[in-house]
DNA sequence: AGGTATATTGTTATCGTTAACGGGATACCA
DNA sequence: TGGTATCCCGTTAACGATAACAATATACCT
């Protein structure tokens, strides 16, 4: 393994192409005050010897990485990853690259070490993909201090914070609305960990629901899971103890509700027959469960890039000097997905209803 | 939103506690030439103000950023994910952050471009961890002509380039096997894309175990997918259409295997009665599959974990000025998981056979 | 001719940090 | 007393680039 010793400098250019580096400087960066012959020239160096300039050394000086932080958690997840790929690609497009920092233990990450780093880093600004779990975001009040801008996703929005989030109570209500609409009127909800503040916002959206449609809200219908499909099922077991009226269930994720699929199955329900089942994500398996599954499609690639472009925003803003910037809060609206798990196969002309 | 104006530095660190900016500077690297009271009070300084020293300006001098570039493909993919999971956990434990670039079209990535913008972040090593498609590894010759250490994850193997697998063909010969020993005898495949290696990989051992097990190896048993729940559904409507008799398929990732196992139910097979079904990735929701799904597990994590540890030791010897350090290949093996779409529930002791 | 504008290039300082070196003070030894 | 070692700290230069300014040459105008 033969390694070139050092990387080429702008000196070593300005050496070959004999002007000084303040030239070699000016043609790099499409001054307009360079002869077109000597911009030729150094060029031709700069391709010759394969020049990249160090954009460590630039960004000391120049007071800006063009790099973002991203704090986030859960890649191995549909959602998130979905989000960071967004994040991702919107980043690339503006020029930006992007530090990553995966969290563990959202609900006890050390805040304060990583913000350290990403600040060490001298990183233009920074998003923060982490669940909002029990007291996990206190520290959101000091935020506004940060020397540079930050963005929160899938957060509790608070006045003076910037936050991009999908509407989960909306999602949480759509879903309910439609197994109302079916005639179901006995129906439970598979929580994800209370302790998450969107797993208690799809909740309330249900209750919204529910109390739209004057049907009664009760303790008996809620069981809490962990977003895991073993917790689906064995939330459906329970409800289905508790109530054996029980005619229909929203899982507040498709792993959940895959999880009540099996248990349906195993306790003889006919789905959607007998018990209609709604998920919340859309992953690309819900299409091709048994039976395939109605649930809420949240486009989380568009919310990170659209969280890219404000944080990009603020920090134009920020460089410019200006401090009457008001965060913004954006808000995406979650789409239903209408499949084979509340509507029978037959009835499939519901879907053209409106 | 108001923000500090500018960060806090190690000179007004240094005036603040009346020394030379090379005395706070040893001792934040802790070096043992500072008298206690000094270290003492410079401290103090550092902790009041909150100072942080900045990497970019160390990396400057050091000419070592701490940091690794990763190029990656597939997020929203579980193996991918898992893999970017496990790199992320290795790096921070070691002190690297992580420059992030997803690429969208790993056959036709610009890899010149994404080379370049990595260097001139000055990275101090890079992993490769796009998919070997068609032509796009082609360049893999130029690697060790790079400034730093690259390892490739998930390509084929090359003398004198680090690498690290999962192996493949070994899983794909393990679910076959498994199929044969359960007294399968015309086995059908649902290949990935057969532009990539792994897939290849994969068809590779599935003509293996039959080959060891001298059943006939045909094209009629072979379909190409792409990956998708849908091609693993089209795929198996095909195998049947071409041979009646068909009574196992390997599935070249559980994607595809559920389709299938759509596609069976469909077609009004009993799985694993009438025909046994075996997938690869061993993705969290397969265990939930109707019926639950055998397949073949790989441990993406540890993979991405090994790939940084063998990095980082390529970046030490590359420090050091060794020059006689030879790549090593990483090679995990995958493991069969059993579940019901292979071995019907009654036949569950078949788990503890040996 | 002299003055002014414009085009092109170079010089010096700077970003924030550390490496390399030097120098003063003290202690210890012959 | 002088020499040497050790401790502690400061000065200068450097990393690789750009900002700010200065300088030169040329062109153009009055």
């Amino acid at each position: 393994m033969n390694r070139p010793i050092r990387r080429v400098t702008i000196k070593q250019v300005a050496e070959e192409a004999g002007v000084s580096t303040q030239t070699v400087s000016r043609v790099i960066n499409e001054r307009p005050d360079v002869a077109p012959e000597t911009r030729q020239r150094v060029k031709e160096v700069i391709a010759r010897l394969g020049y990249q300039p160090s954009s460590v050394a630039r960004s000391l000086i120049q007071g800006r990485t063009r790099t973002l932080g991203v704090v986030g958690y859960g890649v191995e997840y549909f959602g998130p990853s979905r989000n960071l790929s967004g994040i991702e690609q919107q980043a690339s497009e503006m020029g930006y690259a992007l530090i990553l920092d995966l969290v563990r233990r959202p609900e006890q990450s050390n805040v304060e070490h990583i913000l350290r780093e990403m600040l060490a880093r001298h990183v233009d600004g920074i998003i923060w993909a982490v669940p909002e779990i029990g007291g996990n975001r206190e520290w959101v009040t000091q935020a506004p201090q940060l020397p540079v801008p930050l963005i929160f996703l899938s957060t509790q929005p608070r006045p003076g914070i910037a936050i991009a989030n999908v509407d989960n109570r909306s999602g949480g209500r759509m879903a309910t609305r439609h197994l109302i609409e079916q005639g179901r009127r006995n129906i439970g909800i598979i929580t994800g960990p209370l302790s998450w503040w969107e797993a208690r916002q799809r909740q309330c959206g249900w209750q919204d629901a529910l109390e739209n449609a004057g049907l009664p809200v009760s303790e008996e219908f809620v069981v809490e899971g962990d977003w895991s499909a073993a917790s689906g099922e064995q939330g459906l077991r329970m409800l289905l103890e508790r109530c054996s009226r029980l005619d229909a269930v929203f899982a507040s994720n498709d792993q959940m509700a895959l999880g009540a699929l099996q248990a349906a199955r195993r306790a003889g329900l006919r789905v959607p027959e007998d018990l209609a089942i709604v998920g919340f994500d859309d992953i690309p398996e819900a299409a091709y469960f048994c039976p395939p599954l109605t649930t809420i499609r949240q486009d989380m690639v568009e919310l990170g890039r659209l969280a890219v472009r404000e944080l990009s925003r603020m920090i134009e803003a920020s460089l410019e000097g200006q401090t009457t910037i008001e965060p913004r809060a954006i808000l995406l609206r979650p789409q239903l997905i209408v499949r084979e798990s509340t509507v029978p196969q037959g009835n499939r002309t519901y879907l053209f209803r409106r």
